[in-house]
RNA sequence: CGGGGUGUGGCGCAGCUUGGUAGCGCGUCCGCUUUGGGAGCGGAAGGCCGUCGGUUCAAAUCCGGCCACCCCGACCA
């Protein structure tokens, strides 16, 4: 895509048209009427000569999508690049998105029974060693610390890339009876892995998450415990906030985590058609109790190793989030994840207009809504405009002179799109049901989107071809180890394995089972 | 590690072929006019051209070494 970069003014020509008028909803007909065209210059119509025409404010997802997500984080001010390759500095605007994620799935955490807590960030190598998985898995990209304190250290410590040794070195102290089970621990942190190819959000060295460890005395119950999380907490989470349609399956033995014995994801599919990741819950049999001795004294007396889970999800959502919603003219947040629902914005410099934005504000605050006021009339009201647009605040509520007289606002939505004034009286009940509407508006198009591009195919051939633009679904008996194989080779994956009710196998080998296959990132 | 590419004000780039001492857009600052969809005009600040060496009267430009970063093939939240 390098070579593609080119200061030549007339390229904008070629640019792809504005998206289509929004359809559907209330405020239409009169959204039609109001609404300035985005970019002055249709496709395929040369520049008219004197004015040139302004430069869309993203790269089109058509053009270039890795280049649109830049930009976007660039422009709404999501994060910057950090000095050390891999690295990310997450912004103010960024950090309250994912403070968002954070607190929403904190009250799913801890009503699934789990307490928080910390564990140091630096872990003595050698626990890493002790489970021969887990460290194969991550050696690669292991950060390991040799010298410190202007010595050689005696022992090198690494990074954590996630805690399962750490913690089960002290799980190992606390349970010894069967009364100790379950112990459910969550923490929240920062883990680093080496990347070699990292994105902002998808994939960085160091990155913040949440990661549960869980102690159990039977199979049953980790195995239970796992599942609980994996929708109760993640799929939930995802699905009612996010406004992502998710696909929650199983991993196959290829793709699961490095230690574990079963590997639960939730899969959402990005608007350029490729798969991501969004959190995964894992039981880990009994791999790690082993090897740092978890045992409990059962009811009966006998010594018991404990069976575990463990389960995390990350900052990657916010990349997720971006993917999965953003448009051409920048990030769509859904309502209930949304740090600023509605932004009351005057249109200029006005006594009575700046009093009357804060009085709304007031009053949209006091009905529950998150709400911020836009008083920079030093700034000319198309900026601003564009800027919250960038940032995917879902309503904008515009004030000026002239609707101050007519006591009314006028509400521009971002998410279907259009605008339409409203009185006074009815600004808080508008608001309320578009905040609803747009909630499900996102949610719907994410599982319209995905089912659109998920075919239904019958050979390793299909599945390939599929992938191009989407997933493809395919039975796992056609497919197997082989063929799961023959993907890789064109850089697809099995994302997960799926019931055909959309139901989570309970093993690899169940009758019925459907890969869903796809790239990713 | 194998293949391709790039290093020039904060960001994005031109200039290199044909050496003559650096320019454009965006951003920033000041002033006036503006503010209903990325404002206009005027003024200003800001770069020893990745680095080391060579050729030359003269190097961003030519030659060589080094470094860094980016893109495509093996892992992962």
């Amino acid at each position: 895509m390098g070579g593609e970069r080119c200061g030549n003014p007339f390229h904008l020509t070629a640019l792809p048209a504005p998206r289509p008028e929004a359809q559907g909803g209330a405020l239409d007909a009169s959204a039609r009427r109001l609404r300035a065209p985005r970019f002055p210059f249709p496709r395929h119509r040369p520049v008219r000569s004197g004015a040139m025409a302004k430069a869309p404010v993203l790269t089109p997802q058509s053009d270039d999508f890795p280049r649109w997500y830049q930009d976007l984080i660039n422009k709404a001010e999501l994060a910057d690049n950090g000095p050390v390759r891999g690295t990310m500095v997450v912004r103010p605007y960024g950090y309250s998105l994912w403070e968002r994620m954070q607190s929403e799935m904190d009250d799913r955490i801890k009503r699934a029974g789990a307490d928080n807590a910390y564990f140091p960030l630096f872990i003595p190598q050698s626990y890493l060693s002790r489970e021969a998985e887990h460290v194969e898995g991550f050696s690669p990209e292991l950060a390991v610390v040799t010298h410190a304190g202007g010595k050689d250290l005696e022992e090198p410590v690494v990074v954590r890339p996630t805690s399962e040794t750490i913690i089960n070195e002290y799980f190992s102290k606390w349970v010894q009876s069967y009364r100790d089970l379950p112990l459910l621990i969550n923490q929240w942190a920062n883990v680093v892995r080496w990347e070699l190819r990292p994105r902002v959000f998808l994939r960085t060295t160091e990155f913040l998450w949440q990661e549960g460890h869980t102690a159990h005395a039977t199979f049953e119950d980790a195995r239970d415990y796992a599942a609980k999380i994996h929708r109760e907490a993640y799929e939930d989470f995802m699905v009612n906030v996010l406004a992502l349609s998710v696909v929650p399956g199983r991993k196959t033995k290829a793709e699961r985590f490095a230690g574990a014995i079963n590997t639960l994801t939730c899969e959402a599919m990005m608007r350029d058609g490729k798969a991501l990741q969004m959190g995964t819950s894992h039981e880990l049999g009994q791999n790690f109790a082993k090897a740092f001795d978890t045992q409990y004294l059962a009811k009966d007396g006998s010594r018991e190793h404990v069976w575990q889970t463990s389960w995390g999800s990350s900052t990657r959502m916010v990349g997720g989030l971006i993917m999965g919603h953003g448009d051409d003219n920048g990030l769509r947040v859904p309502p209930r994840l949304a740090p600023i629902q509605a932004v009351v914005v005057a249109i200029k410099e006005d006594e009575g207009v700046l009093a009357e934005i804060k009085a709304i504000a007031d009053r949209l605050s006091a009905a529950g809504v998150r709400v911020r006021v836009d008083d920079r009339t030093d700034t000319p009201f198309g900026r601003r405009a564009v800027d919250w647009e960038l940032k995917g605040v879902p309503l904008r509520i515009e004030l000026g002179p002239r609707d101050l007289a007519e006591g009314q606002a006028v509400v521009a939505r971002r998410i279907p799109g259009g605008k339409s004034p409203v009185s006074f009286e009815k600004l808080t009940e508008t608001v309320l049901a578009a905040l609803e509407e747009d909630q499900e508006t996102l949610l719907r198009e994410s599982r319209e989107r995905r089912e659109s591009h998920t075919a239904d195919v019958a050979t390793v051939e299909e599945a390939l071809e599929a992938s191009a633009t989407g997933w493809a679904r395919i039975p796992w008996a056609t497919l197997g180890v082989e063929g799961e194989k023959q993907l890789a080779a064109q850089a697809v994956t099995v994302r997960c394995l799926v019931r055909e009710d959309g139901g989570v196998p309970e093993s690899d080998d169940e009758p019925g089972a459907i890969a869903v296959v796809g790239r990713s990132y």
